[in-house]
DNA sequence: CTCCAGGTGCTTG
DNA sequence: CAAGCACATGGA
């Protein structure tokens, strides 16, 4: 299919999702039910295994890319915006992106995809392509078995998933996603590991909330030192919120990544 | 061996 | 509220 405005690599990359792999050019994709590959040629997106409006859906091509951009006013914004033309904030599944970021506290990209790759193993199901190997993830609910929880080596967080998984039920989860920002949010924090950040990460990158602004400690280092100076993380939040506007989050993924890649500065 | 990692919960001032 | 610390685990 033709795309416009979207990089599948920056979109992939960019610290916002973890069950992928690159293979032969080829980014092999486990999100949902679905293990599906694709690969982008310039305006091209080759796609296998998957129906196209769940990889438009999943990859954020529903989005109106051009008026995102357009709320850009701040230079280092639309600088870093050029530098990574077509990152898209992604559609994951609410259960994974919760769990994905419940087992990123205090810790790192390697390691959450290593931890999200154990879980689905022990607990999913397993999907073949070619010969290519790959476990969906369990649905809220299925992950009843706290031993293999902690087999998956997410330490101290394995409770925490635990307990989630226990008060949460995929009915629940799918009515979330008519609540307000600010319901969502508290229905999120209300979860035991799940404070501010983690839950501005979900309400972002399953829910579509664009207006949450994630900070974690990369986002106040670039915010401290770019914009505000020293600061208390809900400080730069509320600053970002008001400065970025109704995309604050898709400015987020931005800076985050651009900050990350050292293309800020 | 020490230090740190897309934080959060709990305890005290 | 704000500050201080523990929390498992793996890699540098």
């Amino acid at each position: 299919m033709r795309v416009k405005n979207f990089n599948l690599t920056h979109t992939l990359e960019s610290g916002q999702f973890f069950r992928y792999y690159k293979k032969d050019s080829w980014y092999y994709v486990t999100t949902g039910e679905h293990f599906f590959r694709v690969k982008q040629e310039g305006d091209v997106l080759r796609k296998e295994c998957a129906p196209v409006n769940v990889i438009k859906k999943f990859l954020g091509l529903n989005h109106d890319y051009e008026s995102v951009v357009s709320t850009f006013e701040d230079p280092i914004l639309k600088g870093t915006e050029q530098q990574l033309k077509g990152l898209r904030i992604l559609e994951q599944n609410p259960w994974e992106c919760l769990c994905a970021f419940i087992c990123s506290s205090a810790s790192n990209i390697p390691k959450i995809t290593k931890n999200m790759n154990f879980l689905a193993q022990n607990f999913g199901t397993k999907k073949v392509l070619d010969n290519e190997v790959s476990y969906t993830f369990p649905l809220c609910g299925e992950m009843n078995d706290a031993e293999k929880i902690r087999a998956a080596g997410v330490g101290y967080r394995a409770d925490f998933l635990h307990a989630v998984n226990k008060v949460v039920t995929e009915d629940e989860l799918k009515q979330w996603s008519s609540l307000t920002y600010d319901d969502l949010l508290e229905k999120l924090k209300s979860l035991h590991g799940v404070g501010e950040k983690i839950a501005d990460c979900v309400a972002l990158f399953a829910f579509q909330k664009f207006e949450a602004f994630p900070v974690d400690v990369w986002i106040q280092r670039i915010m401290e030192s770019q914009y505000t100076g020293p600061m208390k993380p809900w400080q730069v939040k509320g600053f970002a919120q008001s400065y970025f506007g109704r995309y604050a989050g898709y400015a987020q993924q931005f800076l985050y990544h651009g900050g990350r890649k050292g293309v800020i500065r």
